[in-house]
DNA sequence: CCCTGCAACGTAATCGTTTACTGTAATTAA
DNA sequence: TTAATTACAGTAAACGATTACGTTGCAGGG
């Protein structure tokens, strides 16, 4: 099987010099129209192929970019990736995953990797907060932003919504409804924005409206379903009252609504929930689920759009808060 | 800013050519101790860091591979991902996700792209079938294996399970719980594997078993959630009388109870329902849905096995069939 | 008629590796 | 003692592009 052909082939086959075919090839000036012609044919009936390769390890740019995510099982990701996706696409650049895992073990490796592969930039997805993968990145000096999380040692542009600003808003929503005894199915403490953050807009807007705080209405679900349906059961089965769940994401909002079920419970006669993504998850539950709505496909484009202006304009980004937004269905009734 | 180290220079700080630098770094036999400890420590000093990409260029090789997939809204390719990137870590291959969209639209330009990039193989995941797709992997070159589907003009090796076998399992399980009128909410017409061999297959059932056939209980629904929606609305609309329902896949299922929940109609009370692929959703359904499994992660991860084993040692792939099995949940009752 | 400028190319260095050849000294076999 | 082998290491040519720089020829101005 003889090699691919190279624009030397071209060259020999157009009676021309590789800097000809390269200029054809790269449109730039400096070559007639019948030069053009000929280089064009003598590429077609070569069959060549152009490789990318070479020209990353001269131009010393790959035009790839490493999205990294700590689990791919949940649909949260997937609107970001969409959106990362569609913005790399437009731009000529390829898009490499990186599943780092939930506790972010694999991310030392896939760092090392990356940088060994030469992407240009690294856009980090909620990133678990326990094994400082912030500051392996802000090491490993390949630019990077963050999307639904922040660094709180290393400044690295991120975008995200105001998490404790959503939380208030979806805690007041209820208090709005009428329910006065509230739980909350936190993530986990030492999730900075997702856990921490929504914890405290939850109690926030508690205060605010001089409603008392039980602790004990307060379980921490991790952020997965699995992890959510145990904890829902055990917030359950305990003989608390309360008629209102707010819940850290839709996939612990939904493991909820699956504790009810088993116990023979309903949502929203039983108790009322609201969601926290407005993933996929969350429209088709039964009910639908109330959720709070963050763009996360504007977000995923908005990243990629920050890091490219990073990488061709050396325009350091602005850390951006998009804004969120309830969105009404049925699994919150009026009390 | 100074350029990052290459070997020249570590070879240059630890005063030995840089093929002995190279025959430390890949691990080759040819130098002494004391000459590998010179050139660690000129590596360490100098904060150097491997360059893959003139490796790759060097080498004709990337140990990159692409998978693509049509749509990245549905959880059914995460766990197919999931093993395929589980095994390329293994082996020190990084994967690249290509969403190719449902029409396969972007296909084209993709091809393009990765032969560019010299990838050194694709898996294609359930291609769309209209578009020719498995025409443009085949024109490329480029080493594939197809998860989930298969070629029917181009012997491209694939893996997936016998849809005609399970959705016939499927069916009978339905008439085994006392179903004799059963619908099928089906994919496309077009749609060589999950369309049409699955169809086939309640179809062959209903046949040994006897039991009348009604073309009105067959609605084509696309395998999305949204376009099984409004399906499974018409077909509820309809007077027709049925039981059961055999569902193309998890989402379409779990869009028909959907349907069901809205019209006031509850599974599995006034109709039982199978769902097919075992994918999250199914468990996470209310009712939880009794289904078809697909071993998707162990389907991904021989996948990438038959793609290596192609790549390294030349062994072309045996396509294979996987099995399935029948888990049972809550979503299909005796009559 | 000479000089300038520009369009249209070609030459060759370069990007950072790998590795086929060589070369040398030390070790072993005979 | 000598020839053969081995361990250790260096030289330089690839891999397939890009591009700075040089060259040529020709049009047009003076």
């Amino acid at each position: 099987m003889s090699n691919s052909p190279t624009i030397k082939d071209v060259a020999a086959k157009a009676n021309v010099s590789v800097a000809t075919v390269s200029r054809v090839l790269n449109g730039l000036s400096g070559f007639s129209v019948e030069t053009e012609k000929k280089v064009r044919e003598a590429m077609a009936s070569l069959g060549y192929q152009y490789n990318a390769i070479a020209r990353n390890l001269k131009m010393k740019k790959t035009n790839t970019i490493a999205v990294l995510i700590p689990r791919v099982e949940t649909t949260f990701y997937l609107n970001i990736l969409n959106g990362i996706e569609d913005a790399a696409n437009d731009q000529n650049y390829s898009m490499m995953v990186c599943h780092v895992g939930i506790s972010g073990s694999r991310t030392r490796e896939y760092i090392k990797m990356l940088t060994e592969r030469q992407v240009d930039g690294i856009i980090g997805c909620s990133l678990p907060p326990d094994e400082g993968i912030d500051k392996l990145i802000a090491e490993s000096g390949v630019p990077c932003v963050l999307v639904s999380t922040l660094s709180t040692r290393y400044s690295i542009p991120y975008i995200r919504v105001d998490d404790c600003e959503a939380a208030y808003a979806a805690t007041s929503y209820l208090i709005a409804k009428g329910h006065k005894s509230i739980a909350m199915l936190a993530g986990t403490k030492d999730d900075v924005v997702a856990g921490k953050l929504r914890l405290e807009g939850y109690q926030k807007a508690l205060a605010d409206h001089r409603l008392p705080m039980d602790e004990e209405l307060i379980e921490y679900t991790g952020f997965s379903y699995e992890t959510g349906l145990q904890a829902a059961r055990k917030l359950l089965k305990s003989q608390k009252k309360f008629t209102g769940i707010v819940a850290c994401c839709d996939e612990v909002a939904v493991a909820a609504i699956m504790a009810a079920y088993e116990s023979g419970l309903s949502v929203p006669e039983d108790f009322s929930i609201i969601g926290y993504d407005n993933t996929r998850t969350a429209e088709m539950a039964i009910p639908p689920l109330t959720t709070v709505s963050q763009p996360l496909y504007e977000m995923g484009k908005r990243a990629f759009q920050m890091l490219t202006g990073l990488l061709e304009n050396g325009i350091r980004p602005e850390s951006e808060i998009m804004p969120f937004e309830i969105v009404e269905r049925k699994s919150v009734r009026q009390v």
